[in-house]
DNA sequence: CGGTTATTTGAGTCCGATCAATTACAGTGG
DNA sequence: CCACTGTAATTGATCGGACTCAAATAACCG
């Protein structure tokens, strides 16, 4: 399903976001080589582990809807193509502006997409397993419009693009669940949108708690699983803002310690935050 | 191609974006009948010429990207499903949250798409001819994520979503435009995100300009083709702040008067707004 | 021409950003 | 185990951009 919150933006003119382990930072991806097809570059003094994945994390994938309904050769055609590999913490992965040479999967960790202009950054979203990125431009073959780096040590999935576009040309099943995955893409990035204009920063805030309250079982009990930092980038705010939008929240039923969040009144929350399938349901 | 300026969002709190003809601002379309299959909403006391399009405005609808590789049968299939139907200005076409049941494709005239929430709207797009709106949700059969009303008196094609669906299932060349339509349009909308989120208001306006000297012919004259009202909710501004930003646009090479707007100094308009392929050229 | 709506201008306010400084925290190495 | 280091998070103070409200002017339309 489809979440809106991975499709938060944030203009984020601080230094923070550009942190990192600087042996990594600003480096491009190694790649292990596994197939024979397209070369990624090969930068090879940073430390992976490329191979095979577990045939866990194998069906994992199979059962993604994009490639749920795939044609059994198709897949295993697309599948050789493909590489795996384990990248470490903050590393740079894909630059807006190059050509979309694979579509990644997220197999393990967490993937943050974000974007350049003037000399602003802003967070487009967080990607976690299992799921895809950049599958827009990889289905045009046009360049990426955002640049990703790890938050954790990640495995990630890279299917070559133009593997990608011969198996949705030899698989209908496929070129739909493209279209869908697309079609819900599109509309999370509206209802992004919709979030973004039509709603403070306080009642985003809150929404987006309720979103995690709903997702980790309702029982008014939350884990902020992301950097606070990284959080306020994906709510629209600065860090010091959502501090105190967090403040802001007392007195609506909210607890904060850490990244642990205690929410003693739902209903008075919610009368803050006016939830909105049409524009917090995943899949709506 | 693909156009981000029709992309660009505002939170309208004002009271003008709500005014029109008192005689059809709030009422739902009219349709007049041409098939037999999916029922459309008939409220008889509005005036409509609902009938068939000339063959000059077919070819036009056929021509597009969307439509262009269809097989002959499939599109003519679904055509006959269609209504082609005219509206006065300023009627309410279609409401957010309503199951998504037709297709529209704008002949003549101009569609604004806005959305609703707590008690602010918001203008997400403007679409004018010949172009789509809401293919996302047709082709996932999913409720509408934004309004539309008319701007201008307008001729649009309806195709019941039933019959898109079917067609695309018909015919691969139909389902594979789908998706690369889709693709372009995740991707305006995330362009659109980087432009809000990255330039103030003033930026944002100084790029519309440079944008519409482009499509215009380069001369450095503009006509700005909308009201300055929605042009301000497409850029995201109040009307009263976009009048502040072109005063401020008068010392960077641009004067104003009505909907004319003379560039005089493209290279120092283009200082200030930093224009770039990644955020404002269509089809990248 | 008169009435309506759109645009502009001005004044004041507020939300959120910025700057600066402190506190909390995690990882490192002694 | 505890300083040491660097980053994250909070808090306070200030600033600025954009919104609101109000009123005047301009454009529009019947």
């Amino acid at each position: 399903m489809f979440d809106i919150y991975q499709f938060l933006v944030h203009e984020n003119k601080s230094p923070y976001g550009k942190s990192g382990n600087p042996a990594f930072g600003h480096m491009n991806a190694s790649l292990a080589l596994r197939s024979k097809k397209t070369q990624p570059p090969d930068i090879p003094d940073i430390p992976t582990d490329g191979g095979l994945m577990r045939s866990e994390e194998l069906t994992k994938v199979r059962a993604l809807d994009l490639f749920a309904d795939m044609k059994e050769e198709t897949f295993d055609v697309m599948m050789a193509m493909a590489y795996f590999q384990a990248f470490p913490p903050h590393l740079h992965l894909i630059t807006e502006g190059d050509p979309s040479d694979f579509l990644h999967v997220v197999v393990d960790g967490a993937v943050e997409m974000f974007a350049h202009a003037n000399d602003r950054e802003t967070t487009i979203y967080v990607v976690r397993p299992y799921s895809t990125f950049i599958l827009a431009a990889s289905a045009l073959d046009a360049p990426y419009l955002m640049s990703a780096r790890t938050i954790e040590k990640s495995h990630i999935l890279m299917i070559p693009s133009v593997d990608v576009r011969a198996a949705m040309h030899a698989c209908t099943a496929f070129s739909h669940a493209i279209m869908a995955e697309l079609a819900s893409c599109y509309r999370g990035v509206i209802k992004n949108t919709k979030n973004l204009k039509l709603r403070n920063a306080t009642e985003r805030l809150a929404n987006y708690l309720l979103y995690c309250n709903e997702t980790q079982g309702g029982h008014g009990v939350v884990t902020i699983d992301i950097e606070k930092r990284i959080l306020a980038s994906i709510l629209g705010m600065s860090p010091e803002n959502q501090s105190r939008a967090f403040s802001a929240l007392k007195g609506h039923g909210v607890e904060v310690s850490g990244n642990k969040v205690r929410l003693t009144n739902i209903a008075r929350l919610k009368r803050l935050a006016k939830p909105s399938p049409l524009l917090d349901d995943p899949g709506f």
